[in-house]
DNA sequence: CCCGCAATAGTGGTTAACCACTATTTGCAG
DNA sequence: CTGCAAATAGTGGTTAACCACTATTGCGGG
């Protein structure tokens, strides 16, 4: 039997060259394509492959998401994210959600084999170029200290208001959106200020629009 | 005599799924790869193809300068960039140099057979995807694009207080820092608010901390 | 000499964000 | 069932930024 594997990335030449690496060799198969998050989910529940090789940016559901619902419906398929994005936070989420390899996308191909292979013999895989990547800027890219913890103080509301507050809407803007009042929204203003000991005018705003990148 | 491309891309995989495709072509051919700017450069000086593919964003030289600098030198090999960014201004940069084609990587590899077709024809090829979204986008995405002009028109120290403003200082913090009144820095506030035609509340704090890398 | 511009300063009014409360409903864990 | 957290909504007040004016001083070019 091969080994049967899903890919998933919305740039169809890139998802091209995945393909004819794998089916190249001996011992794996694509068995499934997508060309976004959504249509990689059902192709992955369809198929249960072993592997799935997901980007991490694409239409309608991103490849961590796809990660997470899989993983919490208990399905062996295994994981390996391809990306651009060298930024420590999507590495960190991939790893906490439980992904099986992370590599960037301007490696070379060998390494993309090398990972199927590793991870096929159950081990995780990074890339090298990540780890010296995340060593050199650990210290530039980690600016607000303890922001991740206190980021996982915000309920998900919490978290979808200030990504709006990030996209600089006005309180009244951001209730018609999600269908609140402005009153609630300032009221979540609030409690994300006090969660995130920020304080002063626009205190809020100036911290969404500086971390937006990292929400 | 075969229609004779070199395609540069620093992602080897992206790089593999045009050969691939052009390879597949009765009439034409890859004559030569390359993974950043200067080996795209040196590449297309050695062969001298009938049109080169190239990546915008690369390591060394960007696709962009590649053009400009083969361009210069009065060489007959047409242009086709492919790039993940939608933003005007590179489309806009892009034309303005004279590349013969502009599409997005998340087409499909139709297009760019389309494209290369159309190209080797003498005709300009452009995604449909990217007038679209210019068109839908065109006001929204305009901002970095002419700043550098408005930016001109700004006085000496309405840069400093811009400069201050984006440190999210306050009007009475700016004004106590240069030893003028909070008044007049309000006045400045409206002059630069109105030559860079900006409106709405904390527009400028908005803009100043999202364009205080290029102040 | 006058004109325009930059810089300075002020007045008065509007508004959005912030601050500090109280209060209700819902859903989940113990 | 009970209690807590989250989400919802409201009231009342403060303040910084914005908006629209007017006004003075000083400086350089026509």
């Amino acid at each position: 039997m091969k080994y049967r594997i899903v890919i998933a990335d919305d740039h169809p030449i890139f998802r091209n060259g995945i393909r004819d690496i794998i089916n190249g060799l001996a011992w794996a198969e694509v068995v499934g394509e997508a060309g976004n998050g959504l249509d990689a989910y059902k192709t992955i529940i369809n198929q249960i492959p072993d592997l799935a090789v997901l980007d991490l940016e694409m239409p309608m559901l991103s490849g961590l998401d796809v990660c997470k619902k899989i993983l919490s419906e208990k399905h062996f398929t295994r994981f390996i994210i391809l990306t651009m994005h060298k930024e420590k936070h999507f590495f960190d989420e991939a790893m906490n959600i439980g992904v099986m390899g992370y590599l960037l996308k301007d490696n070379a191909i060998d390494e993309l084999l090398t990972a199927i292979r590793t991870v096929k013999e159950g081990k995780q895989y990074v890339s090298p170029l990540i780890e010296s990547y995340l060593t050199v800027h650990q210290a530039v890219q980690q600016l607000p200290d303890g922001f991740k913890e206190l980021h996982a103080t915000l309920t998900p509301t919490e978290k979808v208001i200030l990504k709006l507050i990030a996209q600089s809407k006005t309180s009244q803007e951001i209730a018609d959106n999600i269908f609140i009042s402005p009153n609630t929204v300032d009221n979540h203003r609030a409690n994300i200020t006090r969660k995130l000991k920020l304080e002063g005018k626009n205190s809020l705003l100036k911290f969404a629009i500086q971390y937006s990148g990292m929400l």
